[in-house]
RNA sequence: GCCUGGGUGGCGGAACUGGUAGACGCAAGGGACUUAAAAUCCCUCGGUGCUUGACACUGUGAGGGUUCGAUUCCCUCCCCAGGCACCA
């Protein structure tokens, strides 16, 4: 038998075994430990791209490597199918988003299970299902019932003529993305969930997450963003009112000496109403509402602000303090006021300098003293209090507590803490998506739906058009409905959840995808298998996505429903996949397949090579997976995304790189077949017998291959050098001279080789590897193979190198038995001829030594 | 500006806790096989210099430092990528 690799053939010949035999379906064991794999599960926009393939793929070995070790690995997979690009394609082609989604779904299972990966098909789902969101409308009735769920009043980005609301990154400089209209904003009542009342254990657990990367926990703690400071109570100088602002740096309080307040808080108008300036203060305030939606994308923001002829006094020096409406505060943000202090803060001294108000220095820099006059820029670091009463003299940042304190004493502060991390607006007025379950009563307000009458099923008989919003708001027939707390005429709800939710809990449902009893997720299982294990994704994700699934479990675990405080023990963020542009001064940038050496195909031109960047299809540096498995295989495709770059970096695409790893599992199989006859009936080498020479050899670098792949693929996930180690083996053995057909004990080291490296890579190319094994007579599937194990003796050398230094640098090296004696090695080395000439006659000062690696001779 | 990562041959990347820099692969060059080509198998491959060697010098973004010894630790700076960005 001497057949040639033909990746297609045996590749779905093995997937179709798999998928017969079930052979990746799991139960809960109790008997076997649990490893629960999951990748973030795709949005089924059509395709699967090769970011997909790449996080699946190392995902997929990981499973499978637990898998051989002996754990029960559930390993499932399903789709994010709620979502606005639905719709888009409704609108364009005419297509109901279900219908578009469902076929999107097909197409991309058949395209995974092409790859060849693991999963546990049976438990399956899909967000937009009603069997799924069920679930997540009850939990938000448990929500509501909690007071976990508020509706608040909320600013949306609407454009006029959609008639629609538009996410952040659908307003492009201020226009619609798709009409090019100018975007409004609209004020509507949104749903909000109370994330904010898990702030405080989210970021605690933080630092009990060992499993995650840091810059992830950097992030998320920076986006919860905790401050400690003071909320100081500013009486009005006029009026028995006062103004209470946040700060966190109430040691500048002697400091502060004017007042400002976001313009969009009322107070402004409140303050302005009925004087002179009121005008003018009402065209500033609409003026920054309107600048404040083109603001986020430039960096440069004019500080500006208008007099409320007002004034509020300083509640340490009880000086005057006039009080400014100003376009650079936050009104979401602590009070919405902020205490101005010109001399040590960059963007009250600009806005001080601009409105010529005054300046009072009240941190000294012990390096040179401060002047008011001729300051240029905020002192903003550390130095000595002045000009501020008792407290002159001490260390600004020792004095923060004892101010605190005296505030509090007088009755006009106290500490507090502020987080930037706001509720978690989950209104959507769109179609595709979840429906909250509320109804909407004029007598009775919000009610939300009963229990027993979820789920509040979107109805799927709508015709989406792209214009007047949502189409369920004219489905009358959705809309009305009764009261269900006083039997009145009410109306239902029509926002839809935010997509975020479904994301928030599906790992939990995988562990009893087919529930139907409430609350849809069994404890059994979810105790059994929760939390997941190892999670892997794109770093895209390190906020949002995570947080809210942090935040969803902390909540069911209250609820009863789970048993756990985090969901993902380890978390994995694989870099993207880049690929070099291409562009063509006439046609623009290129697919790959539209350049042919070096040119246009559509007018011959020679093609500029851009960046690299990451594939995306604007900038058409794709490459599309199903054409490499057509020309490859899928085994290519999963060893190149492995091979090429370790999981969490970038990986630059390489079509000569992919060609490589096409040949070198050509090579893997053409070495099987070479000994094919003769190891046939041969058992593997047993280590009973001593070898010698290239055999000895040979048998040393299995051990030691079995070692390394071993320790880069639990370790750290280092598939790359685990690849690399195999290489090695396979090139020694295409290096260890061919044995005699008779020769019994050399065919069976051979033979050890040929199942190692089979085995070695099953994890990495699943298809290639479980045909060799059939080929070579294995009995079991590879699939139900134990991963091997080294002998540490074997696999140590018994030659060691020791390297000679004279002064640090590499002047010999000899070899030595591993258990020569540390005193032999010296004087070998010290004896060395290379080692004698470069010592001379030069004093010998000193001589390290460590063991078995080095010795170092250091003269003068 | 702040916070994370990261800068190593022509390229992707190795180097375990300070101890042989460049594993493995790609590209390139050479050889074998072949009527020939492809495929395959084997060899060479950081730079410079010459006395062509078991040679010398140099080399991990730049400059300092610690050390017998630094890609690895410390300080300063430059560049790249990602995140946050008026959060008081």
């Amino acid at each position: 038998m001497n057949r040639k690799y033909n990746p297609h053939e045996i590749e779905e010949k093995w997937q179709l075994y798999w998928e017969k035999e079930k052979t990746y379906r799991v139960t809960e064991d109790p008997d076997k430990k649990k490893y629960y794999l999951l990748e973030m599960f795709p949005y089924p926009s059509g395709n699967i791209h090769m970011g997909h393939v790449r996080n699946y793929t190392i995902g997929d070995v990981v499973a499978r490597y637990k898998k051989m070790m002996g754990f029960n690995v559930l390993h499932p997979m399903g789709w994010d199918s709620f979502g606005m690009p639905a719709e888009n394609a409704a609108i364009e082609h005419g297509i109901h988003p279900s219908v578009w989604t469902n076929e999107n779904i097909e197409h991309m299972r058949k395209q995974l299970k092409r790859m060849g990966f693991s999963y546990d098909w049976d438990r399956e789902l899909s967000t937009c299902e009603p069997e799924y969101y069920k679930w997540e409308q009850l939990f938000f009735v448990w929500m509501y019932e909690k007071g976990l769920v508020y509706k608040k009043g909320g600013v949306v980005n609407w454009c006029s003529t959609c008639q629609t609301v538009l996410a952040n990154e659908q307003v492009e400089a201020g226009l619609c993305w798709r009409c090019g209209n100018e975007v409004t904003e609209k004020h509507l009542d949104q749903w909000f969930f109370k994330i904010t009342d898990y702030v405080e254990e989210l970021l605690e657990y933080c630092d009990k997450l060992s499993g995650w990367p840091e810059r992830v926990l950097t992030m998320q703690k920076n986006w919860i963003g905790k401050s400690h400071g003071c909320e100081i109570v500013f009486p009005m100088a006029d009026t028995d009112d006062v103004i209470k602002v946040f700060t966190t740096r109430q040691d500048t309080i002697y400091g502060a000496t004017f007042m400002l307040i976001a313009a969009e808080h009322p107070l402004v108008m409140e303050l302005a109403k009925g004087k002179s300036c009121e005008g003018e203060v009402s065209e500033f305030v609409e003026r920054v509402k309107r600048q404040d939606r083109m603001v986020r994308t430039s960096d440069y923001y004019e500080k500006e602000g208008v007099f409320l002829d007002a004034y509020c006094l300083n509640p340490v020096t009880e000086e005057k303090m006039p009080i400014y409406a100003a376009n650079f505060v936050l009104a979401d943000y602590g009070t919405g006021c902020v205490m101005a202090v010109p001399t040590h803060d960059q963007r009250d001294f600009e806005f001080a300098e601009k409105y010529e108000l005054p300046l009072v220095v009240v941190i000294d820099n012990p390096e040179s003293p401060l002047v008011a006059e001729t300051m240029t820029e905020a002192y903003v670091d550390e130095g000595i209090l002045i000009n501020s009463g008792p407290f002159d003299g001490m260390e600004n940042l020792k004095a923060l507590d004892n101010i605190a304190e005296h505030l509090e004493s007088i009755g006009r502060g106290s500490k507090t803490t502020e987080y930037r991390l706001r509720d978690w607006g989950i209104s959507r007025q769109r179609y595709w998506g979840a429906p909250i379950p509320i109804i909407n009563c004029d007598k009775c307000g919000a009610v939300p739906v009963p229990e027993e009458d979820l789920p509040v099923v979107l109805p799927r008989n709508v015709e989406l058009t792209g214009e007047g919003g949502s189409p369920i708001v004219r489905l009358d027939s959705f809309v009305n409905t009764t009261c269900p707390n006083c039997g009145g005429p009410a109306k239902r709800e029509t926002d839809t959840m935010d997509t975020f939710v479904e994301s928030s809990w599906y790992f939990d449902r995988f562990c009893s995808a087919d529930c139907d009893s409430k609350p849809g997720l069994e404890r059994k299982k979810t105790d059994y298998w929760m939390p997941v294990d190892q999670y892997i994704g794109g770093i895209e994700h390190a906020i949002l996505h995570l947080l809210y699934a942090r935040f969803f479990t902390k909540m069911l675990r209250d609820f009863g429903v789970l048993g756990i405080d985090e969901p993902f023990t380890n978390l994995l963020t694989q870099g993207m996949v880049c690929k070099e542009t291409t562009r063509c001064k006439q046609h623009g940038f290129l697919l790959p397949d539209e350049v042919k050496e070096g040119n246009c195909i559509h007018c011959g031109k020679p093609v500029t090579i851009g960046k690299t960047e990451k594939m995306s299809k604007s900038l058409k540096n794709v490459v599309d997976p199903d054409y490499l498995i057509k020309k490859y295989g899928a085994d290519t495709a999963r060893m190149f995304c492995l091979f090429a770059a370790p999981p969490e970096r970038d990986l630059e695409w390489s079509d000569q790189g992919v060609d490589g790893s096409f040949r070198f599992l050509g090579r893997v199989w053409r070495i099987v077949m070479d000994y094919l006859e003769d190891i046939a009936e041969i058992e593997p080498f047993n280590d009973a017998t001593e070898l010698e020479g290239d055999l000895k050899n040979l048998n040393k670098k299995i051990h030691q291959t079995i070692k390394r792949v071993t320790r880069d693929i639990e370790g750290r996930f280092h598939f790359n050098t685990a690849i690399s180690a195999v290489m090695e083996l396979v090139n020694t053995l295409y290096q260890t001279p061919r044995p005699e057909k008779g020769d019994g004990t050399a065919l069976s080291v051979i033979k050890k080789a040929i199942e190692s490296v089979i085995i070695l890579l099953f994890p990495i190319v699943p298809h290639i590897t479980e045909e060799l094994w059939e080929i070579i007579g294995g009995k079991e599937k590879l699939s139900d193979i134990s991963w091997p194990s080294y002998d540490e003796e074997i696999a140590s050398e018994e030659k060691i190198t020791i390297v000679l230094q004279v002064n640090g640098k590499v002047r010999s090296r000899i070899e030595v038995s591993a258990d020569e004696s540390d005193d032999t090695i010296k004087e070998i080395a010290r004896n060395d001829e290379r080692i004698q000439k470069f010592i001379g006659d030069k004093a010998i000062l000193k001589e390290i030594y460590v063991p078995k690696k080095l010795v170092n001779i250091v003269v003068k």
